[in-house]
DNA sequence: AATGAATGAGATTTCATTCAT
DNA sequence: GATGAATGAAATCTCATTCAT
């Protein structure tokens, strides 16, 4: 399953095939229909534990947060992949939320991890500014990882500091 | 060419094929590689008109706005869809930011159209500003798209008051 | 018709298509089609123009051979490309035996040629002579054109005398 | 392989297609992509076979040869087929060698069975005498392989015997 | 239980020919 | 009469899956 991901990061969903998999994970070509139930199981397995690895980081990073201020910083940190959420990560995440626009049980799973999300920044921060931080830290994110010039920190928090009203 | 756009909304880049934008478009198969360079080519001339489509309607939209007062509400109708970019315009989209890490023709498409965005807002706002909003604005759609609940406008426009300086 | 002899030596005949012919004839694709009886028949017409013209040279350069030791001269000379047939022409002449093989209207062609250049050779020679002098130039040009190093004229010569008988 | 050569010598290489080779090895059609790397490598593969299969009949004809007088009844038999190399081997030999004009890596094949016969014809002869049976044979076999009328016997020997000096 | 050679369905592409202009 | 855009038949190749070992 992780060499499915890394397969899913160098080449795209499109460019995902069984013996690359099993190249990438160094065993047998026979072993990927063997132990799956085809390659739309192994994907579907796949991007379910990716998902809950990525919530597992998103919570690891934000549960401790104490206070708004506290939550400036680790979101700064966040935007900029100190969180422990690797580029190749959120190439995958990204794989998976368009996946998940045509394929309902991989959409569970990435609402799951929305919602999963949401409560943790909830444990500080009221709901509305819960959901719109999660907002503006994936638009951050996204283009922090699309763009060929990463942001200056300063900037990003300078940004979010404004979303969470820590400005005046 | 709008027929790969079509097939790529409905399927993913994963799940294009010649057959399938050949049916779309209403043409015999053997067209599909008649009038373009392979598939690979199709695609990047597809993703580049799109990309074109995407950046005039960016332009129209924002444009005309006069100040900032102008820019947020244009934001708020930009982020809900109400620029001209329909839900299927922004999936393609975002196959085309996973694509264009892969391929460096793409590459060069995606970093236009960002540049270009930017350029217009800051016809308005200050670089750091225009960059920011940019950013704010590309995490409010993303998650107004991906997401099964649509966000309420006046949270919208909160958020974005707040990254433009409007709230106090 | 040169046209697609030239597409024939450079290329094969695996390698002749209808676009290739009329790039190299700078006429309009449609031409092919139109002017000739399908791909098949402009082979046929272009490899029995090629045999003639083939023929017209072989005749040229034997007939005005008044004995046996300018015969000697005559073949050394044909062996090494001097008698008016390029590399391009026999090329061609051996892709036209090749296909002879397989198809009776081109068996004819070869067939007449053939026996054409006996009866050039057999107003000098006798026939046994002859079908001997025309084997042996046909092995030696051959390995003219095929090999990487050609030959030396004095060992062609010495080759051809004994042929002739005039190495006594 | 055996059935690309097989298709080779009844259509040519122009009539060479992997549907006709699988029919011709009774195996599936998508076995001739899987087995070889396409169907140039199968073409490379099947020559090179060809060329070594031949070379090796052309050694064991001519090896065992001890002198000058038994060079010539070796050659006349060679001539006329009898070495063990049939007219469709021949034929095959014969779209290699065009083929080869082309393409490098069958020049390579070629060159070295050229240079392995005249190897082998030093044994006896002297490097010209060598050189010129090669060819004269090659321009015996390709007439008997190519006209109707096979040639006799005893006047191949008898043009063998010139070249080879032994007519006096 | 695990393998990988082999299969066949389906993918892209090529190309001679047609036919509206 | 001549063209070249378009077609569809046929070509090669890819690949998930199967199954004998």
């Amino acid at each position: 399953m992780d060499a499915a991901l890394d397969v899913i990061a160098d080449h795209g969903l499109a460019g995902l095939t069984a013996r690359r998999i099993a190249t990438a994970a160094g065993v047998p070509l026979g072993s990927v229909s063997y132990h799956f139930d085809g390659l739309a199981g192994l994907v579907r397995e796949a991007f379910t534990r990716h998902a809950e690895a990525m919530a597992v980081v998103f919570r690891a990073h934000f549960t401790p947060v104490p206070d708004r201020a506290a939550m400036l910083e680790a979101a700064v940190e966040f935007v900029h992949g100190e969180a422990g959420a690797s580029r190749r990560d959120w190439v995958v995440a990204y794989e998976l939320y368009l996946a998940a626009l045509r394929e309902p049980a991989l959409r569970e799973i990435t609402e799951d991890w929305l919602q999963g999300s949401r409560d943790v920044l909830q444990r500080v921060l009221d709901p509305d500014t819960a959901q719109a931080l999660d907002g503006v830290m994936e638009g951050l994110t996204m283009h922090a990882i699309f763009s060929t010039a990463p942001p200056a920190p300063e900037k990003t928090r300078a940004v979010l500091a404004r979303v969470l009203g820590l400005d005046r």
